[in-house]
DNA sequence: ATGAAAGCGCTAACAG
DNA sequence: CTGTTAGCGCTTTCAT
């Protein structure tokens, strides 16, 4: 049986309180004193039981991190950054992973409520209202997911249009002018974002494209798949295709290559997120910086968490990143 | 402020014994009872404190998951799954990515111990001491991870060694004999089990390799690359290689493509693991049942957390699954 | 079937 | 600087 604050309290002579002050407050406590409690808590090697410790604190040291796919790896990755940020701080994180699934979420949000979560991190989803159900119970911070507009959660965003403009303009550079656009889901903020910045340039340079030149995907790699597949479709196919992200774009590839179509020869393509290092050639691409993304992120909860001001909204710079998929025609 | 279980025992009139049976024990409370209280709790919203419950039973729901890298889409998959099957349990899983860094596996497993977590399921790592620091304070099983021999604790793991033999054994049989291999790191077991697949049929056909045929990678994707420069700076370079998981094969391939090396044309290549669906052609390899690994594992863990009786070890069949990365030679 | 009350381990306000 | 003590919200034993 584990030793409890009662027990090195007994043994080393000082009461629960002393006890608890070592650990927590030491300042408070005499040189002696600490000394000799902190002999006995080796001794026994005592580590306070952090559920009683949530308890009377009446929060846990949980952060929660929401995302609808883990196997994404722009989510792996922003999960392993905040994660390292979260255990230096001292706090713990737990992935909710919501699959896209709205029961699963208001699960998710249920626990976090009934758990006294720390804070919650959310990132893009598909559902609005679940999460104004928690109320003001836990700090909330959302990066890429905006949030209903009356709610004073701190929004880190990369900079989404800026980013499609730059990978379109980009392309029109090279000569492309029938760009087409592999969208993610509608509702979604950050695919509308990108969407709109692909439309900025088309505006820009009166492109002969129209709204057949728009693929709606999901983000997942079976859209790049379809995307090209409808693209081929086309009586004028497109001679460059921008895909909203990485995930799609590596889908989009593959079939690409088993089809024998040639990238860039025959098609250019570009992408977006910036996480694909285990393509077999370089995808041009607007990177994101995840590693921002999450610190700036964790900065904001933080701040929230113990209630210091913050800056509304946040904007993290993007970056193409020029592989070898895009030539000029 | 949330209600807590004293302002719903005020309200309906009942004690809070009885509140905590409409909860905990419905069959306990007669139906008239059940159902005034279940109308106060509805009306009011009130969503039992979680810290409370587990501090008063002194365990946590939790349980934790250790992976040393989850950015490898084998943990990502288990993790997701073994998630499912903890949620449907009622319980919560946290993922512990150790990062093979042995101070946060440690930090690690002190959080657990000092959260009273609900059961542990640990996965193939570098470690081997820091879990014996547990003691039985928490039900654990291993999935691939052999842990120290007096463990009780039940070992889920993938017909390892067997299905290395039958990868080897298929590149044999399509006339391969200068086999090449690229292990995972030395220690690791199930890295050991597949060299060991292979040295079986190494030894059983009298291949004419020897020890500079292995190499010895670390399970990463950077493994690959180095594994097949070095493979193509022997004098006698190998006709096929057979890496000991996807990730070292993805990498593999990857700089193959870039060095135009044909796969399978000049080289045969086969993985061990089954979890790249995203390659640009079907990796030949070795797959392991993950749902099936996780099933078993979480099977086992919650047989170990209800005392019930388990098997000390189970073993799930992996299958070779016949891709376009080899041929006959 | 229901209620009273003790107790889980720790923290913090208060007193000295 | 240190101790006493009251609670945190829920579960559970023991009465009734």
């Amino acid at each position: 049986m584990d030793p409890t604050i009662k027990d090195i309290a007994k043994i080393s002579g000082y009461s629960t309180a002393t006890v608890s002050r070592v650990l927590n407050n030491p300042e408070k406590v005499s040189e002696d004193t600490r000394k000799e409690v902190l002999k006995v808590i080796e001794k026994h090697n005592y580590k306070p039981n952090q559920l009683a410790r949530n308890f009377s604190h009446n929060t846990s040291n949980n952060i929660a991190l929401f995302v609808y796919d883990l196997m994404n790896p722009f989510f792996t990755k922003l999960a392993k950054r905040i994660n390292e940020i979260a255990l230096k701080n001292d706090y713990t994180l737990m992935i909710c992973d919501t699959e896209n699934k709205k029961q699963r979420e208001l699960d998710y949000l249920n626990y976090v409520r009934r758990s006294k979560f720390a804070g919650l991190v959310l990132t893009e989803g598909g559902f609005e209202q679940p999460v104004s159900q928690l109320g003001d119970s836990c700090p909330i911070v959302s990066t890429d997911r905006k949030i209903q507009p009356q709610s004073q959660a701190p929004v880190i965003t990369s900079k989404n249009r800026s980013g499609a403009r730059r990978a379109t303009e980009y392309l029109v550079n090279l000569g492309h002018e029938r760009i087409g656009f592999i969208s993610g889901p509608d509702g979604i903020s950050t695919a509308m974002d990108r969407k709109n910045g692909y439309k900025d340039i088309v505006k820009k340079y009166d492109l002969p494209v129209d709204e057949n030149f728009i693929y709606t995907g999901d983000f997942r790699r079976k859209s790049g798949i379809e995307g090209l597949e409808y693209f081929l479709s086309l009586e004028k196919t497109p001679t460059a295709i921008f895909c909203s992200n990485d995930l799609m774009a590596k889908g989009l590839l593959s079939r690409a290559f088993s089809l024998n179509i040639e990238v860039p020869e025959d098609i250019s393509i570009i992408g977006f997120d910036g996480v694909s290092d285990d393509l077999y050639f370089d995808l041009t691409t607007v990177k994101q910086s995840i590693g921002k993304l999450a610190e700036e992120a964790m900065d904001s909860l933080f701040s929230v968490i113990e209630e210091k001001k913050f800056e509304k909204i946040k904007k993290i710079p993007v970056e193409l990143q020029v592989g070898e998929t895009c030539q000029k025609i």
